[in-house]
DNA sequence: CAAATTTTTGACCGGTTGGACAAACGTTAG
DNA sequence: CTAACGTTTGTCCAACCGGTCAAAAATTTG
């Protein structure tokens, strides 16, 4: 990165935010390796040399992106507690995952690009941060399913099924809309998905009478 | 492509073969922009105007393998049939289909990879055969829910929802591997993963009392 | 064997890409 | 006004990349 954060200006911030989101859109339908800085610099409005001044290096501007990504990212299951309804809070999370897949489907495929390429920049933060994360929430929905609230499952792949679903309506969009047709394809396309998760997840968790 | 199909020798279409196999392992890692015909020419063990030989352009060996990969990929949505019981039906096309992302988690990615930077080279494919496919088998499904033998949901996005959580185990595979940790990310993922997919879907299913 | 054919390779080319750099431009403060 | 500082741009470069080509090597055929 260029300049130390704390001496950054008013228009350094707001160049960098304007890359960022440029990038953002670059990245995440062509890869890191498939995007140009040209590209990014001409999505941004600007020259690539002038893109270079806040950003030294291609990767800077991916790794700021991804490190950004991650909070966000990981905030619907931070939000996950264990006061409250077992079954309300999990399908609160379902459908705030499923927001996201709809609010921020750039985000999610540059992380699906992430991954899928063998996650080369953030194999640490998928083996701390993240790994301690999904333990923790799995020890909660453990003691739910020791209680009698939800029905018995292994509460990791339960984690993943989550994340499978949502996420699949943003990374694998143009084929849900392909298969769908242009009648059911259209912006309605999220509540019929938000329905049937919540009949799957909701409907299946519950504890067996 | 460059020999018409029918004239080729053993040995041409035993050095296709080996140059396929290699395009699949890199571009499934890297995607195609992020791909180089040196990359694969020494996956295969060859340099790359003898790769060149055999395959005109880099996109003919993409394309070679796609058109190969579909059929392979949608075979176990095709054995989805009307006769023999419904829960069993769909069990075991779930078992098909993480079958595949435990066997052939290249193909998925390569796939994934497609999809995800907007199936540039496939929509058609989408949007014709895949599309009609998934339409006749929801035709069917709805059969099932119509005659009571199954819960009654949207078709579609119960497709979706099994797409989702098999192929996510090929193409997040690193992410999984990462969250289990060393212990339970084992070889016996696969074996958790489909206990908890048949009671989520199966158990899920079962016709309300 | 020799001629014909197929396969392999080294050298090369034009275009693209990430990045460096110095000069020009704009802005602010004394 | 002007010196200092932050910003922008045109130009350039070395590395890389997809693809060509002619000639060498290997193989097949007569």
């Amino acid at each position: 990165m260029d300049i130390p954060a704390p001496r950054r200006t008013r228009i350094q911030q707001q160049k960098r935010e304007l890359i960022l989101e440029a990038a953002l859109e670059v990245f995440s339908t062509n890869g890191f390796r498939g995007s140009t800085i040209d590209q990014i610099a001409e999505a941004a409005g600007m020259s690539k040399p002038n893109l270079l001044y806040y950003f030294r290096r291609k990767e800077d501007i991916h790794e700021t992106l991804m490190k950004r990504l991650l909070d966000t990212w990981l905030a619907p299951l931070r939000e996950l507690d264990d006061i409250g309804d077992p079954l309300t809070e999990l399908r609160s999370y379902i459908r705030r995952k499923l927001e996201m897949a709809r609010d921020f489907p750039r985000e999610s495929r540059l992380f699906a690009n992430e991954i899928l390429q063998g996650a080369p920049r953030i194999m640490p933060m998928l083996e701390g941060e993240l790994k301690t994360l999904v333990d923790e929430k799995a020890a909660v929905i453990k003691g739910w399913m020791r209680a009698g609230k939800i029905a018995r499952t292994d509460p990791w792949h339960l984690i993943f099924s989550i994340w499978a679903t949502t996420q699949h309506y943003a990374d694998f969009d143009v084929q849900v809309r392909a298969v769908l047709g242009p009648d059911r394809g259209g912006d309605g396309r999220f509540e019929d998905a938000a329905r049937f998760l919540e009949q799957l997840f909701i409907d299946g968790l519950k504890p067996k009478g």
